[in-house]
DNA sequence: TTATATCATCGTATTTTTACGATATTAAAA
DNA sequence: TTTTAATATCGTAAAAATACGATGATATAA
């Protein structure tokens, strides 16, 4: 053990925000997320007519999705109508606007 | 082929925001951004002494972060000095923004 | 009861990520 | 010239992500 100064495994709001951020980290959930967004709702269906990829791929994909919190999925069979989460939504809202503009207060000077 | 509306692969700012939220992904990189800042700019070596990880891995995070766009290092050998790469963080900034006030506008019913 | 339609999950293959120790690099110090 | 100090890169192993086809599950329709 060297005694240096250790984060204690890693800050709470940074595991949410990066698992926020991983869920973001692929550019068809971007879209997922933009084409529910101009859905306000939809079915999963209508999601696989969209994007050139197996059915099942944007089935795991949203799952990714919903796992992060970002989505929420009301299962009525057989369908499932997908819609986000927008309790996690403004969580993940505030982490990422919080965690930029707190960047853009500092003063910038890159001396030596 | 079916005749269902294809994206062309994918979206170049669903792209872009895409790899700037891979970067974001994991805890320690949000980490290391934020401790970029308290300290505007610094070595490779204070940003390994706080972390509990090799410092091989902590440059290789370094590498993501700065393929990525969101840092900058200004190599003085031995040293390398990082900082925020300010043109793309304000660029991240601005999608992450947009992709999130975007969401917020429009009406959320869940309806049947 | 037996399909059917809509999704999720499983199994699997390939690629990428994560982490480490060891080694290479390079300017300055001895 | 030979260390030394600070980093990057390499090699590697283990885990996770990505994508697909095949199969399973479930309420409704026939």
């Amino acid at each position: 053990m060297k005694h240096t100064i250790k984060f204690n495994p890693y800050d709470v709001e940074a595991i949410e925000m990066a698992r926020f951020a991983k869920a973001l980290g692929h550019p068809v959930r971007i879209e997922i997320l933009r084409f529910l967004e101009s859905q306000a709702c939809c079915f999963t269906g209508e999601i696989v007519e969209v994007f050139p990829l197996a059915q099942s791929t944007i089935s795991q994909h949203l799952k990714e999705l919903k796992e992060a919190g970002l989505i929420q999925g009301e299962v009525n069979p057989p369908k499932v109508k997908y819609c986000i989460d927008q309790v996690n939504w403004h969580k993940a809202q505030k982490l990422f606007n919080e965690f930029f503009n707190q960047m853009s207060d500092v003063s910038r000077a890159c001396s030596t």
